[in-house]
DNA sequence: CTCATACGGTTGTTTATGCAACTAATACAA
DNA sequence: TTGTATTAGTTGCATAAACAACCGTATGAG
């Protein structure tokens, strides 16, 4: 079981993503050309109110896979830059909803224009099919790894 | 060229690299169970002493596509933990050789077989032929974006 | 109803990243 | 040889992550 390390391949480049690290850091370099004033980070936050507004911090965390302080802190920056408003649940006190201002409503077009340009850029030159071999293997991997956390 | 972006899978996860977040974690968690006394950043410097000991700074840089003042802060707190040590070139007096101590030295083995182990996990139940597409997959995405940052 | 428990969110601390600006040493061209 | 450009590394600043400890609110068993 531990005598195949080198038949499963580049156990370094493997372990640290380097190609989705290289992907947020163009995603970046092209928000801020483009004149998108946001991080990638308060990107994958802002994808998921685009999609549905007004989510909980907990739902956020399940969506962007990451731990409640991280979705805190997060929300803190957003809100400092008048992207998102915490507004509380009235059933439950507990709950802040997360609602998109219409700055963060506005940059929604742009940034979903350079975000999608940024993943043709990534995949140029790459079939279909092995895009879509690639996506079942990492969503294997983070399966495997998801139950026994 | 953006209308496809659905064909080409779900952006956010591609974008954010879920899985090898997920194996980052999991590996940092399995250096702890095994009582391996090193962040998974530190442990990317290390792999590379190990391979070959007495790189420079700017080698370690380009092994593991971080930037310098990445690398500065990692080889501190390495220091600083006693598992490698700066000694100044003396060709080339601007350089730093990074050499790892007796406790550097120590650790591998036992570093190695959890990350191993790690990558097992990861990766059980995906056939060998769908981990070399994968890399494949990953070395073009890289690749794409390296040449014009 | 009450109290233990679970849930949602925040704060503190340490570590790490990216960018820009900087210093010191070297290389190289005029 | 001098002066300019390049290279190696460091520092400052802002953002982000993980983990633990914490607070207030809700829930549900007795």
């Amino acid at each position: 079981m531990s005598n195949n390390q080198f038949r499963k391949g580049e156990l370094y480049s493997f372990i640290t993503g380097k190609a989705s690290v290289a992907i947020a850091r163009r995603l970046q370099k092209n928000f801020k050309e483009a004149g998108v004033e946001a991080t990638v980070e308060q990107w994958s936050i802002l994808y998921h109110l685009w999609k549905e507004d007004g989510r909980s911090q907990q739902q956020l965390c399940d969506a962007t896979f990451r731990d409640k302080p991280s979705v805190t802190r997060l929300v803190d920056n957003l809100e400092k830059n008048k992207l998102v408003k915490r507004v509380g649940d009235k059933k439950d006190r507990r709950i802040n909803l997360i609602y998109l201002t219409p700055d963060g409503r506005r940059m929604e077009e742009e940034a979903m224009r350079v975000a999608n340009q940024t993943l043709n850029e990534a995949l140029a030159g790459v079939s279909e099919k092995n895009i879509d071999l690639a996506k079942v293997v990492l969503q294997k991997v983070y399966d495997n790894l998801q139950g026994m956390l």
